[in-house]
DNA sequence: ACAAAATGCCAATACCTATTATCACATCGC
DNA sequence: GCGATGTGATAATAGGTATTGGCATTTTGT
């Protein structure tokens, strides 16, 4: 029974009930040490049931000292990626009763946003896509946080194997015959890519096949980044045999750029991607990658994060680290000598 | 100055300002009615600010009845045209100082994510992708609403013109030529794709051109879904000329349906999707699709959302209908008889 | 039967802010 | 000099819940 925006209070099921305001709070809030009459019990509760009484969780949170909601951050949605992770930990927190405050935000914007959700007294906060160490050592003080897909010594994180990512892309072209390989990059400093990129280099240089500076290209992480990544790389007199892109957003840019310029996918070139979104599927030739779970590391962050949430910050930080797959489909091919242009 | 999670509260800067709580809220809460000394407003000011002091948001909804914060519901985030839709309006929200708790929801599910926002009082929901009559008539009930993407008589809506869409699509693709039109729509009862559905029907109807029961094929509204119906199409013995899908996740699925089956775009069939999602830009031949705000959409949702909020409920239910737009890109064609099969 | 223990409920209070009504004081008009 | 007006701050209270301590009442033990 409700009436417009007003809702049932507990007063007033305490009134109907004939007893006080705090025996219903016991009564619901099933407090094992608080000890209730049965009869009296099940008399508040089919009230409370009647009226359709349920708590307000503002009033909750503020004597509570617990609001019983998370912040999540990303730098934007255009990347599936992200929107995987933000589903796997809203289904996660949401099972839990826990709300998801969501803010897209880019650079100095984050420091806001964090402030905002401190107001709102949130009980942690996931961070996705942004560096942590970026970031002013006091907007984080003192909250509950998981990162992911980043390292951090003093934050928890949840992450892919990004570094394997790398070495995984840099072992299975070389294994092709490549030797001629190039990185396409994100501009920025976005942890999991620069993983990616340093497990890739290391391999290479680990079997002695060297990376010129042409051949590792930085563009904005986006599919319009990666067509002129690539474009660029195909002004080159002397092209790549094969790119490996820092996720996939990138690599269909590049698949694009590769389209439209006429060179052949995967004769011409080699082309991998990482991350597995949809879309590597629909291009043709379909996109080789390199799978990762993005829907559970959303899930593990969030759990990670509640059990944060109730050492009450007495937990050092953990760090879960997810295991990546290397996806062959159709824009990788055997290099033979005969194939260079 | 803040130590752990605790937090400074309005009386901690009262007592070094050596003034009153309600002092100090007065000040901060810029009521023109409140008269207070400009001496004492700087040295509270100041005092604030040294301390870093900022209202506990949870406490300030609790007594003004109102939360600063919105629901956003969608059925799922695999959608670009979502991610789209929640971007723009976590923009304007967090501009306004409102908070956006995300939910993804469907079916019955949504009820109980609606009854979870209702428990934190949140000033008012924003609904996409989700058909409203769906709903029992209760969990919407003295809600602020705004619906994206349905009309609706009981509640504000802001959409694309859907109903146009679907018009566009068939004037279109029989301006040129093309008289065995089929329609790729969702199993789902969604209201935009209905509409759009409905616009290409009557369009059709109104241009003499039937439309066999075989050419209106249900599947679900995902790039699987528009894969499985473009091939069952393909398997028809009559096949049409042209197919319009409900939306592009759909056609993506089509043209790579297409592309297996060795049928060329837009050679041997002319395809048009719906949202103009970047994913569309990406494949080969590029999609033609029919474009629409989405960011633009959900900005405007929270912008109307708020006026409702304002005004406490008492604005009648308003409307807004963006227009959409053919772009035309690669997979329509002109159809002559010597193209029919 | 009586002290001791257990039970069942409530009064009081805290959480933190916003708002209304009120009070003390100064100023002003005449 | 005195009522009237205005100013600047505060006391009191509300908003809805959770929690502690304590008070009656009943049950248990011997």
């Amino acid at each position: 029974m409700r009436i417009g925006n007003s809702r049932v209070t507990a007063t007033e099921v305490a009134r109907k009930a004939g007893v006080s305001q705090p025996t219903v709070s016991l009564v619901l809030s099933r407090n094992p040490k608080a000890r209730v009459a049965p009869a009296t019990r099940a008399r508040v509760l089919k009230i409370a049931q009647e009226l359709g009484y349920r708590p307000n969780r503002l009033a909750q949170g503020l004597v509570r000292r617990r609001s019983y909601a998370l912040g999540v951050i990303v730098p934007g949605f255009d990347n599936p990626v992200y929107a995987a992770v933000i589903s796997g930990a809203e289904k996660v927190a949401a099972q839990a009763g826990y709300a998801v405050l969501l803010c897209e935000a880019k650079g100095s914007e984050v420091v806001q946003h964090l402030e905002a959700l401190r107001d709102r007294q949130i009980d942690g906060v996931i961070i996705a896509g942004i560096a942590a160490s970026t970031l002013p050592a006091a907007a984080l003080d003192g909250l509950n946080v998981v990162l992911v897909n980043q390292p951090s010594e003093k934050f928890s994180t949840v992450g892919s194997d990004s570094l394997k990512a790398g070495t995984i892309a840099a072992e299975h072209l070389l294994s092709l015959g490549h030797r001629r390989l190039a990185f396409l990059g994100p501009a920025d400093a976005i942890p999991a890519f620069r993983l990616r990129e340093r497990g890739f280099v290391t391999a290479l240089r680990g079997s002695g096949v060297s990376l010129p500076s042409e051949f590792l290209h930085r563009a904005a992480a986006t599919v319009a980044g990666g067509l002129a990544g690539m474009r660029a790389l195909l002004a080159l007199s002397e092209r790549p045999t094969a790119v490996f892109c820092a996720n996939d957003l990138m690599a269909l840019g590049a698949h694009k750029a590769c389209s439209v310029a006429g060179v052949g996918l995967p004769r011409d070139l080699s082309l991998l991607g990482c991350d597995d979104i949809e879309m590597a599927q629909l291009v043709t030739p379909e996109l080789s990658t390199i799978s990762l779970p993005a829907r559970e590391l959303g899930a593990r962050a969030v759990r990670l994060l509640l059990k944060q949430i109730d050492a009450d910050g007495a937990l050092p930080p953990a760090s879960q680290l997810l295991a990546v797959k290397l996806v062959v489909r159709g824009t990788m091919g055997q290099h033979t000598p005969a194939q260079s242009r």
